[in-house]
DNA sequence: CAAACAGTTTAGCCTTGGCTAACAATTATC
DNA sequence: GATAATTGTTAGCCAAGGCTAAACTGTTTG
């Protein structure tokens, strides 16, 4: 392991000149992090999919690359990935759909994406920023934050 | 641009059964994110060194790969990008120096993760909870958003 | 001062997620 | 129903960010 550095236990106070956290700690949030990112980019085509099934009846190539701003050939790509991945299923030029376990995602995520885009607008965020926001915070909120979140907003509209 | 889909002006109401955004907002939202994802490594890594920077005096590789979780080829490597990129300079075998904009890049870095981490305690999230999701969050929360978890962290403390 | 050890770099591999260009299939239109 | 337009797929490219193994450098120490 060869850790130079000596492990102070100083208690933190929690401000911005904090020590350091520990090695183990630092490191787990990095991973945390780069976990999120492997599965970030799936969750994203599985909720569009099925947003796309919810409010058009179907789910085409072409209307994921264009709202994902993204070619054609990516998305067909990506969609090879997804069906091996058991979350698709997918006939050629036929419409998508999801698997039990795709819808079970796309539902989750959806529900996440929901929580912290209220929790945003509920915190004063204009609707336009909220959105973007939202949408890259998403992966990346805890349960427990969610949580938290989702009773801030309901105290807000009461 | 073969828009198959109909663009309906219908005006959302907010909720979670929302019609999908127009295509272009839709597509601009997925494109920032992707854009934060490209940056998003590197601020880490600058934020990082300089973080050993001011509490070791100085950032070694072999720290980096501890509290990053990984190995030091891989530091190594990006070592040699923060370089190409005018954000460190380096001497082979020596540690590690941010350049002026490195600098700058680190502070802003430090900056933003210090606001969304004392956004979240003030919430209400647990420390090593918060940790873990300000280290995600960091990169896609945009300045208006800093600021009024800003304001809404000092209003809670007073 | 030589050997051992810790730290760093290089080489070479892999996967992901983009892209363009060329081709194939389906659907629409005249 | 032939042709045009749209949509989908395949092939092949690229960069990023991981990894392991091996080579190299610098430091410590017997």
């Amino acid at each position: 392991m060869s850790d130079h550095e000596q492990q102070r236990t100083l208690s933190p106070r929690g401000q911005s000149g904090d020590a350091l956290p520990p090695v183990e700690q630092h490191a787990q949030q990095y991973e945390t992090v780069r976990n999120a990112h492997e599965t970030e980019l799936i969750e994203d085509y599985v909720e569009l999919i099925g947003d796309l099934i919810r409010h058009r009846g179907e789910a085409r190539a072409a209307d994921i690359a264009n709202r994902m701003a993204v070619s054609q050939a990516t998305v067909s790509k990506m969609i090879r990935r997804l069906n091996e991945l058991g979350l698709v299923t997918s006939k050629p030029y036929r419409s998508l759909f999801l698997t039990e376990e795709g819808q079970k995602m796309a539902e989750t995520s959806r529900a996440h994406h929901d929580i912290v885009l209220h929790f945003l607008r509920a915190l004063g965020v204009d609707d336009s920023t909220a959105r973007i926001d939202a949408e890259g915070m998403e992966h990346h909120v805890s349960d427990k934050t969610l949580t938290i979140m989702q009773r801030f907003t309901e105290q807000q509209i009461k």
